[in-house]
DNA sequence: TTCTATGCAAAATCTTTGCAATTAG
DNA sequence: CTAATTGCAAAGATTTTGCATAGAA
């Protein structure tokens, strides 16, 4: 397939078109703010704290956004099922998109500098599918987090 | 095997016996304030959050312990391996014993009434140690959280 | 005595809310 | 016109720090 310019083969840009018709159908209006968070978020392969999301906009320079905004923006998307909490085990809390279950990723966190990248893992999924079915709980969603040291902070 | 006063069959005395153990191995002096948390932590099954533990220690009336050394304890509880954080999605941050590998548990988290159960599964544990192997961070610990709804909820 | 343990209160963060002004539909 | 969106500032909550005192070794 050649340059269908509506027809993404980028992750990013469907996200974030995905979102906005979401947010169509449930009847909300367009706004700046929220636009530009959307694209932020749709940029990133990894998990960022609202603080961050705001720093980065506000460096940005193209459109700053307050922090009240990204708050209640992250929670609109949340409900809706298009952003994802991520509990590091850091201070914060993370938010990122929330993409096919094909992109379905959990986290690594290097305990001494702080960096999370993301992996993903087919067998660790069965395991946790079948798990699922086994316990007291209407699972809806798992996340799993390895915490250690980085290989730089290894070294 | 009968009554050895001693010889704990009993896990919580064994992990106070130990915490305590540890914290004299690094040097530290002994004070009425972390006994209190120590004692309480070895009685619980499941992750408290450290409001939830100043409020405890305060309802027994036998010791109240301040906010500030609530939170010093239990870092100094982590730092030696003690304790172990865990994040549940919830506003807070809460914080465990950390028992022998044998009694290693993950958590269920009912996102609708909050309650947070304990649970372990082997196949799930051999699937997080083969990973750890194939993962660029030297794993030291995870952290696996299953949200849902609980029984209750789910009815 | 000397270094750790604690409490209290103030400070630092992160997050949420109230209110008014703006803007999309 | 009506309801959603935003920003700003203030309020809330949790966690951390500074400082002085008490206590263990």
């Amino acid at each position: 397939m050649s340059a269908h310019t509506n027809h993404q083969a980028d992750p990013a840009a469907e996200w974030v078109q995905r979102a906005e018709a979401a947010l169509a159908a449930a009847g909300r209006k367009r706004g700046g703010a929220r636009r530009a968070v959307l694209e932020l978020l749709g940029q990133q392969q990894c998990a960022l704290t609202a603080p961050q999301i705001e720093d980065a906009l506000r460096a940005r320079a193209e459109r700053a956004v307050s922090r009240a905004s990204v708050y209640r923006i992250l929670e609109q998307l949340e409900e809706l099922g298009l952003v994802q909490r991520v509990e590091t085990g850091q201070a914060m809390v993370r938010y990122e998109r929330v993409c096919d279950h094909v992109e379905h990723h959990h986290h690594l966190v290097c305990d001494e500098c702080g960096v999370v990248m993301p992996f993903s893992d087919p067998d660790l999924e069965r395991a946790i599918t079948s798990l699922s079915e086994r316990v007291p709980l209407a699972v809806s969603e798992h996340e799993i987090v390895l915490h250690g040291a980085c290989r730089d902070c290894a070294a």
